[in-house]
DNA sequence: ATCAACCAATTGCAAATAACAACTGGTTTT
DNA sequence: AAAACCAGTTGTTATTTGCAATTGGTTGAT
Protein backbone atom coordinates (compact mmCIF):
# COMPACT_ATOMS: atom_id res chain seq x y z
CA UNK A 1 0.00 0.00 0.00
CA UNK A 2 2.57 2.58 -1.09
CA UNK A 3 1.54 6.24 -0.38
CA UNK A 4 3.87 7.76 -2.93
CA UNK A 5 1.91 10.59 -5.06
CA UNK A 6 4.56 11.05 -7.85
CA UNK A 7 2.09 13.41 -9.30
CA UNK A 8 -1.82 13.99 -10.15
CA UNK A 9 -2.03 12.74 -13.89
CA UNK A 10 -4.88 10.38 -14.49
CA UNK A 11 -2.16 8.47 -16.39
CA UNK A 12 0.40 8.02 -13.24
CA UNK A 13 -2.25 8.10 -10.51
CA UNK A 14 -3.83 4.72 -12.41
CA UNK A 15 -0.33 3.58 -12.73
CA UNK A 16 0.35 3.92 -9.00
CA UNK A 17 -2.89 1.74 -8.02
CA UNK A 18 -2.73 -0.90 -10.85
CA UNK A 19 0.84 -0.72 -12.60
CA UNK A 20 1.89 -3.99 -11.60
CA UNK A 21 1.93 -7.79 -13.37
CA UNK A 22 -0.81 -8.82 -11.63
CA UNK A 23 -3.67 -6.56 -10.18
CA UNK A 24 -5.59 -6.45 -13.84
CA UNK A 25 -5.23 -10.32 -13.80
CA UNK A 26 -7.32 -10.33 -10.59
CA UNK A 27 -10.02 -8.18 -11.95
CA UNK A 28 -10.23 -9.70 -14.89
CA UNK A 29 -10.96 -12.96 -13.48
CA UNK A 30 -13.39 -11.50 -11.34
CA UNK A 31 -15.29 -9.36 -14.05
CA UNK A 32 -14.85 -12.05 -16.74
CA UNK A 33 -14.42 -15.35 -15.31
CA UNK A 34 -16.54 -14.40 -12.19
CA UNK A 35 -14.27 -15.52 -9.79
CA UNK A 36 -15.83 -14.52 -6.85
CA UNK A 37 -14.02 -16.31 -4.37
CA UNK A 38 -9.97 -16.41 -2.89
CA UNK A 39 -10.23 -20.15 -3.99
CA UNK A 40 -11.68 -19.19 -7.05
CA UNK A 41 -9.35 -16.94 -8.01
CA UNK A 42 -6.07 -19.00 -7.03
CA UNK A 43 -7.05 -22.29 -8.27
CA UNK A 44 -8.95 -21.25 -11.48
CA UNK A 45 -5.94 -18.97 -12.86
CA UNK A 46 -4.42 -19.36 -15.54
CA UNK A 47 -1.23 -17.83 -14.79
CA UNK A 48 -1.00 -19.33 -11.55
CA UNK A 49 -1.02 -16.81 -9.40
CA UNK A 50 1.00 -17.14 -5.71
CA UNK A 51 -1.59 -17.20 -3.02
CA UNK A 52 -0.19 -14.60 -0.74
CA UNK A 53 0.50 -11.84 -3.75
CA UNK A 54 -3.02 -12.72 -4.42
CA UNK A 55 -3.99 -11.85 -1.04
CA UNK A 56 -2.03 -8.79 -1.36
CA UNK A 57 -3.37 -7.74 -4.27
CA UNK A 58 -7.36 -8.61 -2.60
CA UNK A 59 -6.30 -6.25 -0.44
CA UNK A 60 -4.96 -3.30 -1.95
CA UNK A 61 -7.73 -3.73 -4.34
CA UNK A 62 -10.23 -3.55 -1.71
CA UNK A 63 -8.04 -0.48 0.02
CA UNK A 64 -7.98 1.36 -3.44
CA UNK A 65 -11.87 1.23 -4.01
CA UNK A 66 -11.73 -1.11 -7.25
CA UNK A 67 -13.21 -4.29 -4.73
CA UNK A 68 -15.74 -4.83 -1.69
CA UNK A 69 -15.23 -7.51 0.14
CA UNK A 70 -17.95 -9.15 2.62
CA UNK A 71 -18.68 -12.51 3.97
CA UNK A 72 -20.70 -15.50 2.82
CA UNK A 73 -23.66 -16.15 4.55
CA UNK A 74 -23.55 -19.92 3.58
CA UNK A 75 -19.76 -20.65 4.80
CA UNK A 76 -18.65 -18.76 7.47
CA UNK A 77 -15.30 -19.00 6.27
CA UNK A 78 -15.67 -17.50 2.41
CA UNK A 79 -15.42 -14.15 1.66
CA UNK A 80 -16.80 -12.75 -1.87
CA UNK A 81 -15.63 -10.07 -3.76
CA UNK A 82 -17.52 -8.20 -5.56
CA UNK A 83 -16.66 -5.34 -7.97
CA UNK A 84 -17.91 -2.07 -6.54
CA UNK A 85 -18.62 0.99 -9.25
CA UNK A 86 -14.97 2.06 -9.65
CA UNK A 87 -13.89 -1.57 -10.60
CA UNK A 88 -16.78 -2.02 -13.32
CA UNK A 89 -15.67 1.35 -15.05
CA UNK A 90 -12.55 -0.29 -15.88
CA UNK A 91 -14.49 -2.11 -19.02
CA UNK A 92 -13.14 -0.15 -21.56
CA UNK A 93 -9.80 -0.06 -20.35
CA UNK A 94 -9.73 -3.73 -20.85
CA UNK A 95 -11.74 -3.46 -24.15
CA UNK A 96 -8.58 -1.29 -24.82
CA UNK A 97 -5.77 -2.95 -23.80
CA UNK A 98 -7.36 -6.37 -24.91
CA UNK A 99 -7.65 -5.03 -28.20
CA UNK A 100 -4.33 -3.63 -28.57
CA UNK A 101 -2.69 -7.24 -27.28
CA UNK A 102 -4.77 -8.83 -29.51
CA UNK A 103 -3.37 -6.97 -32.70
CA UNK A 104 0.37 -6.39 -31.60
CA UNK A 105 1.31 -9.37 -29.40
CA UNK A 106 1.21 -13.58 -30.06
CA UNK A 107 -2.06 -13.64 -28.42
CA UNK A 108 -3.35 -17.45 -28.23
CA UNK A 109 -5.83 -17.82 -30.79
CA UNK A 110 -8.91 -19.08 -28.27
CA UNK A 111 -7.98 -15.94 -25.84
CA UNK A 112 -8.33 -13.72 -27.55
CA UNK A 113 -11.75 -14.56 -28.58
CA UNK A 114 -13.33 -12.98 -26.02
CA UNK A 115 -11.22 -9.87 -26.50
CA UNK A 116 -12.02 -9.38 -30.36
CA UNK A 117 -15.99 -9.46 -29.59
CA UNK A 118 -15.68 -7.06 -26.75
CA UNK A 119 -13.49 -4.68 -29.15
CA UNK A 120 -16.26 -5.16 -31.89
CA UNK A 121 -19.31 -4.47 -29.36
CA UNK A 122 -17.96 -0.86 -29.22
CA UNK A 123 -19.26 1.12 -26.36
CA UNK A 124 -22.68 0.18 -26.62
CA UNK A 125 -21.60 -3.19 -25.69
CA UNK A 126 -19.44 -2.17 -22.76
CA UNK A 127 -22.19 -0.48 -21.67
CA UNK A 128 -24.42 -3.60 -21.72
CA UNK A 129 -21.55 -5.73 -20.33
CA UNK A 130 -21.44 -2.82 -17.21
CA UNK A 131 -25.11 -3.12 -16.42
CA UNK A 132 -25.17 -6.68 -16.30
CA UNK A 133 -21.57 -6.76 -13.84
CA UNK A 134 -23.56 -4.19 -11.84
CA UNK A 135 -26.20 -6.95 -11.47
CA UNK A 136 -23.96 -9.72 -10.65
CA UNK A 137 -21.84 -7.52 -8.29
CA UNK A 138 -24.18 -4.55 -7.03
CA UNK A 139 -27.73 -4.70 -6.49
CA UNK A 140 -29.37 -3.27 -9.70
CA UNK A 141 -31.66 -5.45 -12.05
CA UNK A 142 -31.00 -8.04 -14.35
CA UNK A 143 -30.70 -7.41 -17.65
CA UNK A 144 -32.41 -9.57 -20.30
CA UNK A 145 -29.75 -10.32 -22.22
CA UNK A 146 -26.08 -11.42 -20.91
CA UNK A 147 -23.09 -10.60 -22.73
CA UNK A 148 -21.08 -13.06 -20.32
CA UNK A 149 -22.93 -15.68 -21.82
CA UNK A 150 -22.70 -14.32 -25.42
CA UNK A 151 -19.07 -14.30 -24.78
CA UNK A 152 -19.32 -17.45 -23.70
CA UNK A 153 -20.96 -18.28 -26.42
CA UNK A 154 -18.79 -17.19 -29.06
CA UNK A 155 -15.43 -18.29 -27.24
CA UNK A 156 -17.48 -22.10 -27.53
CA UNK A 157 -18.17 -21.33 -31.10
CA UNK A 158 -14.47 -20.20 -31.85
CA UNK A 159 -13.45 -23.06 -30.50
CA UNK A 160 -15.48 -25.73 -32.38
CA UNK A 161 -14.38 -24.05 -35.39
CA UNK A 162 -11.30 -25.14 -34.25
CA UNK A 163 -11.65 -28.46 -33.69
CA UNK A 164 -13.33 -28.60 -36.80
CA UNK A 165 -10.64 -27.23 -38.49
CA UNK A 166 -7.99 -29.67 -36.59
CA UNK A 167 -10.16 -32.82 -37.73
CA UNK A 168 -10.61 -31.90 -41.25
CA UNK A 169 -6.56 -30.86 -41.89
CA UNK A 170 -6.11 -34.29 -39.97
CA UNK B 1 13.73 -8.83 -20.14
CA UNK B 2 11.69 -11.90 -18.74
CA UNK B 3 10.34 -14.51 -20.87
CA UNK B 4 7.94 -15.88 -18.33
CA UNK B 5 4.85 -16.69 -21.09
CA UNK B 6 2.53 -17.22 -18.38
CA UNK B 7 -0.33 -17.34 -20.85
CA UNK B 8 -1.95 -16.25 -23.79
CA UNK B 9 -4.54 -13.84 -22.91
CA UNK B 10 -4.12 -10.11 -24.40
CA UNK B 11 -4.33 -8.87 -21.33
CA UNK B 12 -1.93 -10.65 -19.81
CA UNK B 13 0.47 -10.38 -22.60
CA UNK B 14 -0.07 -6.97 -22.62
CA UNK B 15 0.50 -6.71 -18.64
CA UNK B 16 4.10 -8.65 -19.43
CA UNK B 17 5.15 -5.81 -21.37
CA UNK B 18 3.47 -3.17 -19.92
CA UNK B 19 2.42 -3.76 -16.22
CA UNK B 20 4.69 -2.00 -14.04
CA UNK B 21 4.93 1.69 -13.08
CA UNK B 22 7.02 2.86 -15.46
CA UNK B 23 6.24 1.78 -18.90
CA UNK B 24 3.55 3.59 -19.61
CA UNK B 25 4.97 7.12 -17.92
CA UNK B 26 7.80 6.83 -20.20
CA UNK B 27 5.43 6.07 -23.61
CA UNK B 28 3.32 8.71 -22.44
CA UNK B 29 6.19 11.49 -22.27
CA UNK B 30 7.24 10.17 -25.65
CA UNK B 31 3.91 10.35 -26.92
CA UNK B 32 2.17 13.72 -25.38
CA UNK B 33 4.99 15.59 -24.63
CA UNK B 34 7.18 14.84 -27.68
CA UNK B 35 10.27 14.05 -25.91
CA UNK B 36 12.74 11.89 -27.57
CA UNK B 37 16.04 12.06 -25.79
CA UNK B 38 16.92 10.63 -22.72
CA UNK B 39 18.01 14.05 -20.88
CA UNK B 40 14.36 15.07 -21.39
CA UNK B 41 12.82 12.07 -20.83
CA UNK B 42 14.86 11.88 -16.89
CA UNK B 43 14.66 15.68 -16.30
CA UNK B 44 11.40 16.98 -17.69
CA UNK B 45 9.48 13.69 -15.93
CA UNK B 46 6.66 14.96 -13.57
CA UNK B 47 7.34 11.91 -11.62
CA UNK B 48 11.00 11.55 -11.04
CA UNK B 49 12.37 8.68 -12.69
CA UNK B 50 15.55 7.57 -11.93
CA UNK B 51 18.62 7.17 -14.74
CA UNK B 52 18.81 3.18 -14.43
CA UNK B 53 15.00 3.06 -14.64
CA UNK B 54 14.70 5.14 -17.35
CA UNK B 55 17.23 3.36 -19.60
CA UNK B 56 16.28 0.20 -18.69
CA UNK B 57 12.77 0.44 -19.74
CA UNK B 58 13.59 2.45 -22.78
CA UNK B 59 15.68 -1.20 -23.50
CA UNK B 60 12.86 -3.16 -23.13
CA UNK B 61 10.04 -0.66 -24.77
CA UNK B 62 12.88 -0.99 -27.80
CA UNK B 63 13.25 -4.54 -27.68
CA UNK B 64 9.74 -5.02 -27.39
CA UNK B 65 8.87 -2.91 -30.30
CA UNK B 66 6.88 0.01 -28.73
CA UNK B 67 10.17 2.51 -29.32
CA UNK B 68 12.80 2.46 -32.21
CA UNK B 69 16.11 3.99 -31.28
CA UNK B 70 18.73 5.74 -33.78
CA UNK B 71 21.56 8.06 -33.62
CA UNK B 72 21.14 11.75 -34.16
CA UNK B 73 22.51 12.76 -36.64
CA UNK B 74 23.09 16.24 -35.39
CA UNK B 75 25.37 15.10 -31.95
CA UNK B 76 27.18 11.65 -31.67
CA UNK B 77 26.02 10.79 -28.25
CA UNK B 78 22.34 11.42 -28.56
CA UNK B 79 19.78 9.07 -29.22
CA UNK B 80 16.51 9.84 -30.12
CA UNK B 81 13.52 7.64 -29.46
CA UNK B 82 10.20 7.39 -31.80
CA UNK B 83 7.01 5.83 -31.18
CA UNK B 84 6.53 2.44 -33.70
CA UNK B 85 3.50 1.59 -35.38
CA UNK B 86 2.93 -0.74 -32.50
CA UNK B 87 3.19 2.20 -30.15
CA UNK B 88 1.07 4.65 -31.73
CA UNK B 89 -1.84 2.16 -31.53
CA UNK B 90 -1.59 2.44 -27.69
CA UNK B 91 -3.09 5.88 -28.18
CA UNK B 92 -6.88 4.51 -27.47
CA UNK B 93 -5.47 2.97 -23.91
CA UNK B 94 -4.38 5.99 -22.73
CA UNK B 95 -7.07 7.56 -23.63
CA UNK B 96 -9.41 4.87 -21.97
CA UNK B 97 -6.94 4.97 -18.73
CA UNK B 98 -6.97 8.69 -18.64
CA UNK B 99 -10.39 8.92 -18.41
CA UNK B 100 -10.75 6.30 -16.03
CA UNK B 101 -8.19 7.77 -13.43
CA UNK B 102 -9.55 11.57 -14.23
CA UNK B 103 -13.13 10.10 -12.85
CA UNK B 104 -12.31 7.52 -10.29
CA UNK B 105 -8.75 9.29 -9.02
CA UNK B 106 -7.98 12.52 -6.92
CA UNK B 107 -6.18 13.64 -10.12
CA UNK B 108 -4.98 17.46 -10.52
CA UNK B 109 -7.52 19.52 -12.75
CA UNK B 110 -4.37 20.51 -14.80
CA UNK B 111 -3.09 16.98 -15.56
CA UNK B 112 -6.65 15.81 -16.28
CA UNK B 113 -7.24 18.35 -19.15
CA UNK B 114 -5.66 16.31 -21.91
CA UNK B 115 -7.54 13.38 -20.67
CA UNK B 116 -10.55 14.86 -20.99
CA UNK B 117 -10.02 16.00 -24.33
CA UNK B 118 -9.09 13.02 -25.65
CA UNK B 119 -11.56 11.40 -24.32
CA UNK B 120 -14.18 13.74 -25.43
CA UNK B 121 -12.95 13.99 -29.05
CA UNK B 122 -13.46 9.97 -29.49
CA UNK B 123 -12.43 7.60 -31.94
CA UNK B 124 -12.18 10.57 -34.72
CA UNK B 125 -9.47 12.25 -32.31
CA UNK B 126 -7.62 9.28 -31.88
CA UNK B 127 -7.17 8.73 -35.20
CA UNK B 128 -6.18 12.27 -36.02
CA UNK B 129 -3.62 12.15 -33.14
CA UNK B 130 -2.47 8.91 -35.04
CA UNK B 131 -1.70 10.34 -37.41
CA UNK B 132 0.09 12.94 -36.39
CA UNK B 133 2.09 11.18 -34.41
CA UNK B 134 3.13 8.57 -37.58
CA UNK B 135 4.13 12.19 -39.27
CA UNK B 136 6.66 13.19 -36.07
CA UNK B 137 7.89 9.33 -35.51
CA UNK B 138 7.51 7.74 -38.48
CA UNK B 139 7.38 8.84 -42.34
CA UNK B 140 3.77 10.03 -42.74
CA UNK B 141 2.85 13.07 -44.52
CA UNK B 142 2.17 16.04 -42.26
CA UNK B 143 -1.67 16.43 -41.11
CA UNK B 144 -3.57 19.60 -41.67
CA UNK B 145 -4.26 20.04 -37.39
CA UNK B 146 -2.56 19.29 -34.88
CA UNK B 147 -4.38 17.67 -32.25
CA UNK B 148 -0.80 17.98 -29.98
CA UNK B 149 -1.47 22.08 -30.74
CA UNK B 150 -4.96 21.79 -29.71
CA UNK B 151 -4.11 19.74 -26.67
CA UNK B 152 -1.81 22.33 -25.84
CA UNK B 153 -4.02 24.60 -26.39
CA UNK B 154 -7.08 23.17 -24.20
CA UNK B 155 -4.52 22.62 -21.37
CA UNK B 156 -3.37 26.56 -21.59
CA UNK B 157 -7.50 27.86 -21.65
CA UNK B 158 -7.82 25.49 -18.33
CA UNK B 159 -4.88 27.26 -16.95
CA UNK B 160 -5.74 30.62 -17.67
CA UNK B 161 -9.24 30.40 -16.19
CA UNK B 162 -7.89 28.62 -13.44
CA UNK B 163 -6.07 31.70 -12.63
CA UNK B 164 -8.88 33.90 -13.19
CA UNK B 165 -10.86 32.27 -11.03
CA UNK B 166 -8.17 32.43 -8.47
CA UNK B 167 -7.51 36.39 -9.08
CA UNK B 168 -11.43 37.03 -8.48
CA UNK B 169 -11.64 35.04 -5.51
CA UNK B 170 -8.47 36.90 -3.96
C1' DA C 1 43.26 24.43 -27.18
C1' DT C 2 40.95 24.24 -23.06
C1' DC C 3 37.30 23.98 -20.01
C1' DA C 4 32.60 23.76 -18.56
C1' DA C 5 28.37 21.90 -19.74
C1' DC C 6 26.00 18.23 -21.66
C1' DC C 7 25.26 13.24 -23.40
C1' DA C 8 23.47 8.37 -22.65
C1' DA C 9 23.92 5.54 -19.90
C1' DT C 10 26.41 2.21 -15.89
C1' DT C 11 27.78 0.88 -11.18
C1' DG C 12 27.27 -0.14 -6.33
C1' DC C 13 24.37 -0.52 -2.68
C1' DA C 14 20.16 -0.69 0.40
C1' DA C 15 15.34 -1.47 0.46
C1' DA C 16 11.17 -3.24 -1.31
C1' DT C 17 8.74 -6.66 -3.91
C1' DA C 18 7.89 -11.22 -6.00
C1' DA C 19 7.95 -16.22 -6.26
C1' DC C 20 7.71 -20.64 -4.12
C1' DA C 21 6.55 -24.01 -0.65
C1' DA C 22 4.91 -25.19 3.63
C1' DC C 23 1.81 -24.29 7.11
C1' DT C 24 -2.19 -22.28 10.24
C1' DG C 25 -6.55 -22.30 12.53
C1' DG C 26 -10.81 -23.03 11.42
C1' DT C 27 -15.35 -25.02 8.79
C1' DT C 28 -17.92 -28.12 6.10
C1' DT C 29 -18.90 -32.54 4.05
C1' DT C 30 -19.03 -37.44 4.17
C1' DA D 1 -14.15 -38.79 13.19
C1' DA D 2 -11.68 -38.11 8.98
C1' DA D 3 -11.00 -35.89 4.70
C1' DA D 4 -11.60 -31.98 2.05
C1' DC D 5 -11.99 -27.28 1.82
C1' DC D 6 -11.53 -22.21 3.46
C1' DA D 7 -8.87 -17.71 3.47
C1' DG D 8 -5.14 -16.55 4.14
C1' DT D 9 0.10 -16.35 6.78
C1' DT D 10 4.95 -17.46 7.36
C1' DG D 11 9.66 -18.15 6.04
C1' DT D 12 12.99 -18.15 2.61
C1' DT D 13 15.20 -16.90 -1.55
C1' DA D 14 15.52 -14.39 -5.95
C1' DT D 15 14.54 -10.39 -8.45
C1' DT D 16 13.46 -5.60 -9.03
C1' DT D 17 13.49 -0.88 -7.56
C1' DG D 18 15.26 3.58 -6.07
C1' DC D 19 19.02 6.53 -5.13
C1' DA D 20 23.55 8.69 -5.57
C1' DA D 21 27.75 8.77 -7.66
C1' DT D 22 30.34 7.87 -11.62
C1' DT D 23 31.87 6.74 -16.55
C1' DG D 24 33.73 7.72 -21.02
C1' DG D 25 32.77 10.52 -24.33
C1' DT D 26 30.97 15.05 -27.25
C1' DT D 27 29.87 19.82 -27.90
C1' DG D 28 30.11 24.79 -27.64
C1' DA D 29 32.12 28.90 -25.83
C1' DT D 30 36.25 31.36 -24.77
Amino acid sequence: MRETGRSGCPINLTLEILGDRWSLIVLRDVMFGNRRHFRELLSKSDEGIASNILADRLKRLVGNGLLSRRDDASHKQKAIYSLTEMGIALVPVFAAMGEWGRRSLPVTEELSIRAEFLSEGGPALWERFMEELRFLHLDAPKPERSVLDELTQAYREALARRQAALAASA
